[in-house]
DNA sequence: CTCGAAATGAGAATCGTTGTCAAAAAGGCG
DNA sequence: CGCCTTTTTGACAACGATTCTCATTTCGAG
């Protein structure tokens, strides 16, 4: 499964870098208003194609909130999973090859094969603690 | 946090009996197609309403695909995580102290606190093997 | 039974996302 | 540089899931 190369283009540039200036996992409506902000006008079917595209790249990381919304990052290759802030939406990478084991054990105890994961930690940091 | 109780009807209660026939996640336009077939009528927002008032309540368990719709299934209280089947969709219930070990004790190396999780795992079930 | 509160349902409204298609831009080539 | 083919873009429509609205129905305490 060979991942066409795409065409390189200003507006993709455009979503990527800001992307990559965004600390946070960042919705695509959100960035298309960023960029509209900054001048850079980019349509919104663009911005929902870069980041796809990103994705299958294997650049960015998406993930869905509680209430559906797609969220993407520019994240290290790597993989590893996430601890979000709920408060403030501060996010740090962890990983922890104990956890990997574990679902593909218990997977492969259940007769499973081809196995993927998804495993999100929310939490408050300390910045935003009462 | 006292969850007000809800006041018994029969279309909440249409939803669960179905909730709890059907074994695997379903999706709420599924169990409102599914009771139109079955004769027992009940309207679609009131079929949102009712699975949203379980979730809260605790009796049914929630997540989203991976294109974004919520999925629902009646599940036992413990907490506990789930192996699905990405072909038939089959549904185990797993759970791993040494994981939930881990999410909590990195989150606190973090200082994050108030700490929650999501795990689920997907693979292909020994019936759905190539 | 009576009355006020809560739940329902039909449809409209919302919202994120995807599809459409003509116009614009990229890249290879002479 | 121009020419040509292919890919990408963007404005807008279409879509599907979910939520909102509000008149009507149902619940259940008294
Ligand atoms: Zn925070
Ligand atoms: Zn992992
Ligand atoms: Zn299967
Ligand atoms: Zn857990």
């Amino acid at each position: 499964m060979t991942t066409t190369p795409r065409r390189p283009t200003r507006q993709q540039a455009a979503v990527a870098e800001l992307l990559e200036r965004c600390n946070d996992f960042t919705s695509a409506q959100t960035v298309h208003a960023r960029l509209r902000e900054a001048g850079e006008g980019v349509g919104l079917a663009t911005v929902y194609r870069a980041l796809q595209a990103m994705v299958e790249a294997g650049t960015v990381d998406v993930l869905r909130t509680d209430e559906g919304e797609a969220v993407y990052r520019a994240c290290s290759t790597h993989h590893h999973h996430h601890l979000v802030c709920r408060a403030c939406g501060r996010t740090v990478e962890v990983e922890g090859p104990a956890v990997e084991a574990w679902t593909d054990r218990i997977a492969a105890e259940h007769g499973f094969s081809d196995v993927t994961h998804t495993l999100e930690i929310f939490g408050t940091c300390g910045d935003c603690a009462p």
